[in-house]
DNA sequence: TTTAATATTAACTCAATGTTAAGCCACCAT
DNA sequence: ATGGTGGCTTAACATTGAGTTAATATTAAA
């Protein structure tokens, strides 16, 4: 298997080289730069699928800096997840504008960095994977349909992207606060019974076993093997 | 894989020539510093993993040195454990607020202090751990399982919220008080017995032997290692 | 030995979720 | 417009099982 290129944007020398030596040991291809000028420089031609920047910089911050990312086609796949300090509530919103995928927060624990970024280059970008399959379901963005076993199912809007979301992520459990953020948007009010009713639709047509109920906490699609 | 990091601190000598020959042998890699002044200059180039140190030292004392390391971005995930007499409640508590992440009592005896070590470096920082793991038992948050040897037991809410604190640190001794506040929270005020009913059914689940109880103080995760 | 702390069991409570059907609204074809 | 269709939400009620309690037994520390 190919090993995963990344790139590191920070103004500070000493993370840079922390991350670099931990990542390359991970395994990791991985290069770095200083500020955002360089990191664009440096991901044009190292194309890496992953870029983790610090959103503060000198030159050019991280978030302009993703902006100019985000304008190369060839990068149009790269998942640009930024570093920053808890708390920095405005510039997270910023950056998800900017073409964020996703959020370190400072000071960075290895351990859930690595899980972090072996979750980000899994799944591809959040947002944008058209395709979730599991060994015996798939379910396709483009042409909105579900396959079971050959089975074409046709779900409408809500059922399709509350199933897409839970087969995001198989086996993990979404808490229903995320299934609202995610499915209806975070302004959105609607009845507590709402989810439970979609949930119910979606069983009705694929089969109770696919999505488990984890009681106080939420729901998890898990693959039925036979 | 690569040797972990540990810096010993205390102001004795023999303890720190003896610790640093058994360590070294373990095949750590190990730099030792006599007072916690000496310690912050060490622990700033060496970078380690982990720093051990005496409570009470001439100079700046451990939990000083504990609050100066802390500043330091770059030992941000160093592990801090203090090394301290039977008994020295105070100092206990004042550590912690400190930033102290473990204690071990003198005198210390190798093996246990091996066994601690081993844990500590395993698990990284305490809290917003995803995944805890043990060498027979792991505990996932995003899929609220645990595994035990290869084996998925799925836990309720409360039950998993309990093993999973206690697993967070594991043959540290939880109060009824400090798992009433993580598990239940402050505010909500339940029965006395329900902590061993819900103890109860964990051992159930998991068996009995990875739960054990200190009568008087509270329970405590141990490994079973067959 | 004494006793407070913990273990155990089973019954009970209640919050969380399941279920059903009805109503509303947007969209489409006539 | 009119009426039909299907998606989404809601409300009312049912069900479940997690969580708690209480009563009793057992244990370990002093």
């Amino acid at each position: 298997m190919k090993s995963s290129k990344i790139l590191l944007v920070d103004d500070d020398e000493d993370i840079l080289d922390l991350l670099e030596y931990n990542l390359t040991k991970e395994g990791y291809e991985v290069k770095t730069a200083l500020n955002g000028k360089k990191a664009i420089e440096v991901a044009n031609e190292f194309l890496p699928e992953l870029i983790i920047m610090d959103v503060m910089m000198p030159e050019m911050d991280g978030i302009e800096a993703c902006g100019e990312i985000r304008k190369n086609k060839l990068l149009a796949n790269t998942i640009i997840a930024f570093l920053t300090a808890r708390s920095e509530d405005y510039s997270q919103i910023a950056g998800f504008d900017a073409g964020a995928d996703d959020y370190i927060t400072k000071p960075i624990k290895p351990k859930v960095l690595f899980s972090k970024i072996k979750g980000l280059l899994r799944r591809g970008t959040v947002e944008d994977q058209l395709i979730e399959e599991t060994a015996t379901m798939r379910i396709d963005r483009e042409k909105y349909i579900v396959v079971q076993r050959d089975t074409e199912i046709s779900l409408p809007k809500k059922e399709f992207e509350l199933l897409a979301l839970l087969m995001s992520k198989p086996d993990n459990v979404f808490t229903r606060e995320k299934i609202f953020a995610s499915v209806w948007g975070d302004d959105i009010v609607v009845g507590d019974r709402t989810i439970d009713v979609h949930i119910r639709k979606l069983r009705e047509k694929i089969g109770d076993d696919y999505i488990k109920t984890v009681k106080g906490v939420g729901y998890k699609f898990v693959d039925v093997e036979d």
